[in-house]
DNA sequence: TTGTTTAATGCATAAGTTCTCACTCAGTCA
DNA sequence: TGACTGAGTGAGAACTTATGCATTAAACAA
């Protein structure tokens, strides 16, 4: 059971679903094999600067870290650990899933590192699809990420 | 007594100066003749969309207009066959195109429907892009998709 | 190995927020 | 006029989140 591992899920699920309370959050986590009380949950969300927005339609949770991350343009290394959330692989491509406008700025910082392995990335808000060389190269590339974000 | 004008100082209250809790509102509001009691006050913070951002320095409020801007998130089958123009696949990926300004709301739809066969989706203005987990997996999305157009 | 330190966590409960209900008051209409 | 309606509110119950303290596990030094 990892902390880091489960602020990630938290990041994620967040970001795709409105979630109400930290209770409900528990209850997904759980699903997924993460069990933990509401106390870290509550511990999880300020470390994660999450928001709790009211509204008619009820409360929500979203990231709040997103908002902060622009200032200038950052390494990969020092943004991708906080904005990252998931990584998937296909062929030649990679699909990294980030925290909501987290996309953005890292395929900024991917793009400004000039590896002739990546040969393009296209972001939205919080998807980067990464177009690498070849497989070899999607693999490398991959690792390197995934590395990154263990940090 | 006048509501209005109350949350207008709750804004601008909330603006200039870190506010922990409601009931350190409600002294505030006090202070400048505004006597309600809590429980208005967290009306008043549904109404404004006011934010609790948590962070180790403590709890804060802020005026969240922009981070809550995505709620009334539609369901996919709502809205599919109203946006939906054409559909084309190759390998892993689907292309759907979409009428002006329809991309951004399908993906989102179908990002929030966590399906772990689609990896990710990027959407530009009238086109999404769809990466799915193997050709199989195009396979079967491309196929709801289709029939979901057809509603 | 043993002791020490530190991070992570659960438990119990304190602190804070939201909700339900009842009430008031102003406006409307027959 | 008198009944009705709806917005706004307070009081306290119900619910949610934060926190103090104790425990455990991991990393490290002696």
């Amino acid at each position: 059971m990892n902390k880091q591992e489960r602020q990630r899920v938290i990041q994620e699920l967040i970001a795709t679903r409105p979630i109400g309370s930290q209770e409900e959050l528990r209850q997904l986590l759980a699903e997924r094999g993460l069990d933990v009380t509401q106390s870290t949950l509550s511990r999880d969300m300020r470390d994660l600067r999450i928001a709790r927005i009211p509204s008619p339609a009820g409360i929500r949770y979203t990231s709040a870290v997103a908002a902060s991350a622009d200032e200038g343009r950052a390494t990969l290394a020092s943004i991708f650990p906080q904005l990252f959330a998931r990584l998937d692989v296909v062929g030649e491509l990679i699909v990294v899933k980030t925290v909501v406008a987290g996309a953005q700025p890292i395929a900024e910082a991917i793009d400004s590192e000039g590896n002739p392995d990546v040969l393009g990335t296209i972001a939205g808000e919080n998807t980067i699809l990464l177009i690498c060389r070849s497989e070899a190269a999607r693999e490398r590339i991959a690792k390197r990420l995934l590395a990154l974000a263990k940090r």
